[in-house]
DNA sequence: CTACCTCGAGCTCA
DNA sequence: CTCGAGGTAG
């Protein structure tokens, strides 16, 4: 019954969007329902207008257990809505016309508006209303650009750029995350950040462009002046953490095994089940150069910690 | 260099 | 879901 079809995500500030948020009975879309809705639209920077109504959902399958017909009393405590709110609101059959203009050719924005745009979905399902907006998730444009943040949850942002507003309602919520939204693009102005760059997050450093103080090398060491390669998953070390060690020494790295390759450090290769005999083309490569007679050194990942023992931090 | 594959870890929504 | 760390192919 999940329509397949679905906009994409976006990764970058608009200017013309559609702030959406949802409150729900629960997490689950396929057993819970919308109980308030509300969406900000900015056209330039601007509000251009705005919709919010509590929705009154179908009456709770397991409701005679506690004797609350709509919602449970976590979702009571979370919101502040209440079960005898509901009892006169319209129903989403009552107001679905009303959100579908109002979101038609949208961008929507929202925080892990996944979530929203999931119940939304479904909500709009049985009245064949085709529900493909893209959308722009400030929970993933708050993970790039503030990754060091402990968390990135709605509340903890609005913390962060200091914004005021009633939290776990449909509206209250909207308007925190357009301040977040605001926030994040000061940020990405401030300091350059291309969030639209293809890839940004797999710029695999190059390892020979490692640089070190040379008067810290150590010049008798058995990877002074001599060329390393990694392969396989280093446990203890991220591959460029191994391979700054390497070049501290007065050593260089290099991404591939060539005729100028003095060591290949072997890591772990257990859940690759695309590399032969448990070989990695770059061992393999490595084994062929030896044979002909190349001053290569293939060693163990912990045989490696041994010989830059008391270089680690 | 560029593009794309893959596993595993961690997270956010009510 | 997304992303990090790692791989492969051309």
């Amino acid at each position: 019954m999940s329509g397949r079809s679905s906009g994409k995500s976006i990764m970058e500030i608009p200017t013309d969007y559609t702030i959406i948020d949802l409150e729900t009975t629960g997490l689950d879309p396929h057993w819970d329902n919308i109980i308030e809705v509300a969406c900000i639209k900015y056209r330039g920077g601007e509000e251009a207008g705005r919709i919010q109504s509590l929705i009154q959902p179908p009456i709770r399958e397991d409701a005679d257990e506690d004797g609350l017909p709509y919602i449970d009393g976590f979702i009571e405590k979370l919101t502040g809505i209440t079960n005898d709110m509901l009892k006169d609101a319209p129903m989403f059959k009552d107001i679905e016309s009303q959100i579908e203009d109002f979101l038609a050719g949208e961008l929507l924005v929202g925080h892990n508006v996944k979530f929203d745009i999931n119940f939304l979905h479904d909500s709009f399902a049985p009245y064949d209303v085709p529900f493909e907006n893209d959308f722009v998730d400030t929970m993933r444009i708050s993970r790039r650009v503030l990754p060091d943040l402990p968390h990135h949850r709605l509340g903890d942002l609005a913390d962060y750029f200091n914004i005021s507003g009633t939290h776990h309602r449909a509206m209250g919520d909207c308007e925190m995350t357009h301040g977040v939204l605001l926030g994040l693009a000061g940020i990405i102005k401030e300091k350059g950040i291309e969030l639209a760059k293809k890839d940004f997050w797999r710029e695999k450093i190059d390892l020979r462009s490692l640089q070190a103080n040379p008067a810290k090398f150590i010049k008798d060491h058995i990877f002074y002046d001599r060329i390393c390669v990694f392969t396989g998953k280093l446990e203890r070390l991220t591959r460029q953490e191994a391979a700054q060690i390497v070049v501290n020494i007065g050593g260089h790295c290099e991404n591939g095994v060539t005729k100028r390759t003095n060591f290949l450090i072997v890591g772990n290769f257990d859940y690759r089940m695309h590399v032969k005999g448990n070989k990695s083309t770059k061992m393999q490569r490595a084994e062929q150069l030896i044979l002909k007679g190349q001053d290569l050194q293939i060693m163990s990942e912990s045989a490696f910690y041994d010989l830059i023992e008391g270089e680690i931090d």
